[in-house]
DNA sequence: TAGACAATTGAGACATACTCTCAATATGAG
DNA sequence: CTCATATTGAGAGTATGTCTCAATTGTCTA
């Protein structure tokens, strides 16, 4: 059960406008469990403008409710954010899935090093490569 | 005392050709503290085609020497690696200055995560965001 | 519920970051 | 020194994203 989400809320509770692309936009993304590149979005969505698709996407970046995650290879793809906190992500290599966790050992791991390192820690980020366990493209078995 | 790094003996040692353009890139990023763009450092060196940069990057990627890292706000940069083993960045977000850390306690915790998560961890990356001790950007004082 | 008016849209130009193609050149093994 | 081939530079091409601006739409208010 993966909670609902309403990304459509997210941007009227910011003030912007309900407008039909960024409702298609939006129940979209809803679906997609996995981590996507904003061409690709625009691609499924042919009825709306290449440039609304990526200025959708980045006001939900600026939401919180979408992240942008580096794949292993260092390009950039985006994911659908379902914990509303500070958390981390799991991407496997071979589908795309993207999962959400959070550790707090993790979290206080990096703050201790953070005191060792001169300088003030602001941020960090965190991503696991994986080959998910029920991975449609695993050829292994 | 940053330790003595020699890319052209790294990319001479897998079997690449010393040319002139391939040896003014690597003294040049010898020097380097900090991160930087391909195109930033192509425009240090007008002598060099642009193409040549970015080739010269990919290499030294591939030989491990370079690091591709992603800034705060997820956009790209290269670093220099002086430390050959797998470690991780804490990246200036002011001043762009990198620094290299490992973390065994990181490791092990990323491994423990890795075994309550379906599927098999291949790989991870750590970023921290700092604003650096002696940030020459800093105004806060 | 009919404007008014600002927010939003789509098309396409532009920007950035990189890769590819190919003819010309430089390297280094013999 | 020679020659096969690795490498280079210029510029076209690709991928990803932003900007401009005229046309359209959503929402507020009367």
């Amino acid at each position: 059960m993966t909670p609902r989400i309403n990304l459509m809320a997210v941007l009227e509770g910011l003030g912007y406008r309900s407008t039909a692309p960024r409702k298609a936009i939006a129940e979209l993304l809803e679906q997609k469990q996995d981590s996507f590149t904003a061409e690709a979005l625009s691609e499924e969505l042919p009825s709306v403008g290449r440039a609304t698709v990526f200025r959708t996407i980045k006001l939900l970046l600026e939401a919180g409710a979408v992240c942008k995650l580096a794949t292993i290879d260092g390009s950039q793809m985006y994911s659908l954010c379902r914990i509303g906190h500070h958390h981390h992500h799991s991407v496997c290599i071979q589908c795309g899935a993207v999962e959400e966790f959070r550790a707090a050992a993790v979290e206080r791991l990096l703050s201790a090093i953070g005191d060792e390192i001169p300088g003030e820690v602001i941020d960090h980020r965190i991503e696991l490569y994986v080959v998910c366990g029920y991975c449609p493209f695993d050829e292994d078995k």
